[in-house]
DNA sequence: CCCATTTTGTGACTTTCGTCAAATGATCTC
DNA sequence: GAGATCATTTGACGAAAGTCACAAAATGGG
């Protein structure tokens, strides 16, 4: 069990300390996902969050019998279906292993006692979830700002890590274009 | 000075305490702001939020000469660019009152300062970062889920106010598509 | 190493949306 | 309330992306 990589993670993007962090160690666990399992099905209410330390998720929606990347989750980043999670509402997405996972688990409850034990934690958890904002909100301004080009471009610059691992097919939805589509700009750059 | 809509708000989104708004209570500022007036444009870095008790703002960007509007804030909103507030760089916003604000300023410095006082407020900001998280999403999904017209149709169900109140030029860059598109959409259905 | 399967690329065609230009409708000011 | 300004609608056209069908390339078990 080694939850060194999560702590190190933590440390870079909030202000954790080290009592936050040895508050934290007990509710955390150890999981192995294999390639093709889902940690996430559309319905199920969402109960954990899973620190990626090995592997890739995609996060997908099923919207009329097409499957549409929301996000991936590789190396580093939490997975988790942050509305679900919150809202103890029935999620509408797929989180599924592109890639055999070694993963850290935190529970939900767990970590609302963790809250209550630990107040200073509730930094920690604000400054993740104000990443997460500015992220999702870069995303969104990619469609209403960029054309199907600039939005590859943006991900060539930015997240060259997911053109490298993710399967292009995947990349398509998530840059809000079909698969041909890329292929297509991907033709006229090299 | 009547603070009491945004106790209101804060009641209702999150989980504050009488002690936490009391806290609160002496870094709030009334400031009224003229219809076509600024309070960010871009460049400048975002030192304060504004809670609107009655008005409304709109963000954009500046794309190659065109305003791409990404958020809309009417009552019980609060008026910001999150980004540039919390990593303290030039922002790439406007926010601009479409309509004389009456609004509630907290300003960054007194903000940080307050969370120290009353360590049990970061979780009143903890739970607006989550509901805005959320909302970012769902805006961010929508252009990968759905067409224009079933983009327009979210909004007439889910934020009616804006439709009735923005003009309808600047609801088209925010739904990613242009005027005349828009004008289409809603030709076909009344 | 070969076959099956999956993934990516390509061409032809269609559809959708954007652009431009102009007209109509609404709003504001003096 | 007349004129000016601003917002919305409309039509004609072109460009861009989607769809469909298939080919090529890559991958991965056995």
């Amino acid at each position: 069990m080694n939850f060194d990589s999560f702590f190190t993670f933590l440390q870079e993007k909030t202000s954790i300390s080290q009592q936050g962090w040895e508050a934290m160690l007990p509710i955390l666990s150890e999981q192995k996902i294999s390639k093709g399992d889902f940690i996430l099905t559309e319905g199920q209410i969402c109960q954990k969050l899973c620190f990626v330390k090995s592997g890739a998720f995609r996060a997908f929606y099923l919207q009329d019998g097409k499957e549409i990347n929301n996000e991936f989750f590789l190396e580093n980043s939490i997975a988790t279906d942050h509305e679900s999670l919150t809202t103890q509402q029935p999620s509408r997405l797929y989180i599924e292993a592109l890639e055999s996972v070694s993963g850290i688990v935190l529970h939900r409850d767990d970590l609302i006692e963790l809250y209550k034990l630990s107040p200073d934690l509730q930094a920690v958890g604000r400054d993740l979830l104000s990443l997460l904002l500015i992220e999702r909100n870069r995303y969104a301004s990619l469609f209403t700002l960029n054309t199907p080009t600039e939005r590859y471009h943006y991900l060539l610059e930015n997240r060259p890590d997911i053109l490298e691992r993710i399967p292009l097919q995947f990349i398509a939805s998530y840059l809000g274009m079909a698969r041909e589509t890329l292929s297509r700009i991907r033709r006229k750059i090299s």
